[in-house]
DNA sequence: AGCACGCCGACT
DNA sequence: GTCGGCGTGCTC
């Protein structure tokens, strides 16, 4: 928008220039001011270059400048270039100024996530086509391979570096310098494939009457064109795929863009098959993963509307949609959509802001849902869709507890004899059995028999784990690894060293003695390496190719497997300690999940879980598959603590190098601690973590009421105590690690 | 995030 | 005598 000072003025020198304030995708709390030159059209969104020190950087015009502006006039620098991209929209500028206010991450910081690939709008013409040239200098000595190019040529048909490179068999440099050298006509190749759209008009699957229900609520609400978020809530095989996917068509028959968060890329495959089962073609996948060319590309699509269903991990929801009208939150209860370093932020609690500023509904779709969205139905907030059937009519799986004190495993083995009795009964029906332990590596605990020394990590409070396959000990926290010393270190004894615990390769080493004619494998992330390693896997055990699957909590997601009956969970207690406020609750959602696994088809499953604590409520919960009780006794609990959702929780974490600094910097801090109402600051404590990548660490842990600002506390806290950089403050506002 | 400025050790 | 280490601080 053009300044109305300066528009109508004959004088501008009396009136003042055009100023706009610029937003840069760097740590930067608040916008820079720059001069417009006379005759630029930038409007507030607009991508601009502007000089910042002795470099041009790209950044988004944030405002008109008039805001409070402090800078002198003369000191203003001017906006060097005006970029062709379209602007960022209103409702994403004000995401992101959402996101920075809620997190107290710096503007710019959060900028950064939504700016897209520096040349996601370079013009075109990057992809080049190669012809026979018109004429070829005959003095010229050409080698074999600039021949064989010269061959592979087809004169009807640019073919592009790759293509040109592959059938000459040598590199896309040879390529490139010939057509530099004039060997090879250079054009522009026609424009690249069109991106295929889903179909929202094929025949869908008879819905049960809760799908139908649940699915006409948010229709209903998409072409209403408003905010509505909704909680889709089913156990497994309920049917919340088809429901949302149902909303997805009535999106696309609206033209509007659509937004599918997952937890994580592994689920990716059995989803993306699903997806194109029922729209005709793959949804386009946006994650850390995607090669730089796709995503410029695909952001580019996005921007313009060409990319309409668009599935992610947390980073989607920065996508530059040009008219969002749907966004679906899948597993919505899972921790992984807690982004825990850089920006820290819960993309499933910003999906929220973003369909609110999209004026678009929401879904939040889960079989266990997060006391957080369950507190939101409660208020009235979220309206609630519950699918109560197993769809399909298949049987819920039974849980029986296998309680470790009664029924123990031999010496050094981790499997009750019950247990070990169901996978002979299961393997001998020819069906398949998984094993859940949420540990990797072979033991969690190396220790030396003779003097008790335990194996540690250099840089972090915590023990090294044996990775047996590998022949290493790896530190879970900072990735350090080092060959299993001969020596203990401090008694010098040799091969005196225990494993403690059990991993998933000392359980699988179990499994191959007592059951030697089972196929197995592991499943988790170190013994797999990327997306087709467990594309592979699951294909195979889904081929029955495997009859015994071990794995982490990888395996819990998204694969079914029908001829899967049994699932041993061998360690459920595991995640139940420590101080982390949710453990029961995402204890009892990951167990549920990996229940889930069992007998999805025709046949019941039957799932044993092995516990020393048979009484806690989330066991309990399982076997009485009585989730309801489980979430009322959490969320008493938590309500009667004022923890979240009921009262508001944010971490301060210091970190230095140099543990006095730390130590000072803490004390500074607990002096300038506020005394107010509602407000409790706990700490500093030594972070569990207390020493992490090198850096020792303290903790405070500020604990308010719901109604109070936590952000304005923190903040005013903060401000108020001078901090040398040496160390670092790092603000979790609704932490969920409480490392 | 870059990048310069600034103040203390090993080189031609 | 300089070159260069990276601590500190600024960029409209």
């Amino acid at each position: 928008m053009r300044d109305h000072r300066t528009s109508s003025s004959r004088d501008p020198s009396q009136q003042g220039v055009r100023r706009v304030s610029v937003l840069l995708p760097l740590p930067l709390d608040a916008p820079y001011d720059y001069r417009l030159p006379d005759g630029m059209a930038a409007v507030p969104g607009s991508y601009v270059r502007v000089p910042l020190g002795n470099r041009v950087v790209t950044g988004i015009v944030w405002g008109d400048g008039s805001g409070d502006s402090t800078i002198a006039e003369k000191r203003l620098k001017a906006v060097a270039e005006l970029l062709p991209n379209p602007a960022m929209a209103e409702e994403l500028r004000r995401l992101v100024d959402w996101v920075a206010a809620y997190t107290l991450a710096p503007l710019g910081a959060v900028l950064r996530m939504a700016m897209g690939p520096e040349d996601a709008f370079a013009p075109e013409g990057l992809r080049h086509g190669y012809l026979p040239a018109d004429a070829i200098d005959p003095t010229i000595a050409l080698t074999p391979t600039r021949r064989r190019v010269i061959a592979a040529l087809d004169p009807e048909r640019a073919m592009s570096a790759a293509d040109l490179a592959a059938a000459a068999g040598c590199g896309v440099g040879v390529v490139r310098a010939m057509a530099a050298g004039g060997l090879l006509r250079e054009v522009a190749l026609s424009v690249r494939p069109q991106r295929p759209q889903p179909d929202p008009t094929r025949p869908f699957p008879n819905l049960s009457p809760d799908q139908e229900r649940a699915a006409s609520a948010i229709s209903a609400a998409i072409e209403a064109r408003q905010f509505a978020p909704f909680l889709l809530d089913g156990v497994t095989g309920s049917g919340k795929t088809e429901v949302y996917f149902h909303a997805i068509a009535t999106a696309l028959r609206q033209g509007k863009q659509v937004l599918v968060l997952l937890p994580e890329i592994a689920l990716g495959a059995q989803w993306h098959d699903r997806f194109a089962r029922q729209f005709g073609c793959r949804a386009a996948a946006w994650h850390s993963g995607i090669r730089p060319s796709e995503r410029r590309v695909l952001w580019r699509d996005v921007a313009e509307g060409r990319a309409q269903v668009v599935v992610g991990a947390r980073s989607a929801l920065f996508l530059p949609f040009r008219d969002l009208g749907l966004i679906v939150v899948d597993e919505e209860h899972d921790s992984s959509f807690k982004q825990e370093d850089g920006v820290i932020y819960h993309a499933r609690d910003m999906a929220v802001v973003r369909a609110s500023l999209n004026d678009a509904p929401i879904i939040l779709a889960s079989a266990t849902p997060s006391l957080e969205s369950l507190a939101n139905v409660e208020r009235g907030r979220y309206r609630h869709l519950v699918l109560a059937d197993r769809h399909g009519g298949a049987l819920l799986p039974t849980v029986t507890l296998i309680d470790m004190r009664l029924d123990k495993p031999a010496r050094g083995r981790f499997l009750a004899p019950k247990l070990v009795a169901a996978i002979d009964e299961t393997l001998a029906a020819g069906e398949q059995v998984m094993l859940f332990l949420n540990r990797r590596g072979y033991a969690p605990l190396t220790l030396c028999r003779t003097c008790g020394y335990r194996l540690q990590c250099p840089h972090c409070t915590a023990w090294l784990v044996e990775h047996r396959l590998q022949g290493r000990l790896i530190c879970h926290h900072c990735g350090y690894q080092q060959q299993p010393p001969e020596h203990c270190p401090s008694c010098d004894d040799t091969r005196s060293f225990a494993a403690c615990g059990p991993g998933v390769e000392r359980l699988a080493e179990e499994v191959a003695e007592r059951f030697p004619k089972a196929r197995t494998a592991i499943m988790a992330s170190d013994t797999l390496d990327g997306p087709a390693a467990i594309t592979d896997l699951i294909r195979a055990v889904g081929a029955h190719e495997v009859d015994l699957l071990i794995g982490t909590q990888m395996m819990a997601k998204g694969h079914h497997f029908p001829m899967l009956t049994l699932v041993g969970v061998v360690d459920a207690d595991l995640g139940l300690n420590g101080g982390d406020l949710r453990a029961a609750e995402r204890t009892f959602q990951m167990l549920h999940q990996v229940s889930g696994r069992a007998g999805r088809a025709q046949r019941p499953g039957i799932v044993m879980v092995q516990t020393f604590d048979p009484e806690h409520p989330v066991m309990a919960a399982l076997a009485a598959n009585d989730r309801d009780r489980l979430l009322a006794i959490e969320s008493a609990g938590r309500r009667e603590r004022h923890l979240p959702p009921f009262g508001r929780l944010a971490a301060v974490i210091l970190s230095s190098e140099d543990p006095d600094q730390n130590e000072a910097a803490a004390s500074a801090l607990a002096r300038a601690a506020p005394h107010l109402r509602g407000v409790d600051i706990l700490g500093p404590a030594p972070a569990p973590l207390a020493i992490l990548r090198g850096r020792h660490r303290s903790r405070f842990l500020v604990k308010t009421e719901r109604q109070v600002n936590i952000q304005a506390v923190v903040s005013q806290w903060l401000d108020a105590v001078r901090i040398g950089n040496a160390v670092r403050i790092q603000v979790d506002i609704d932490p969920y690690s409480f490392l």
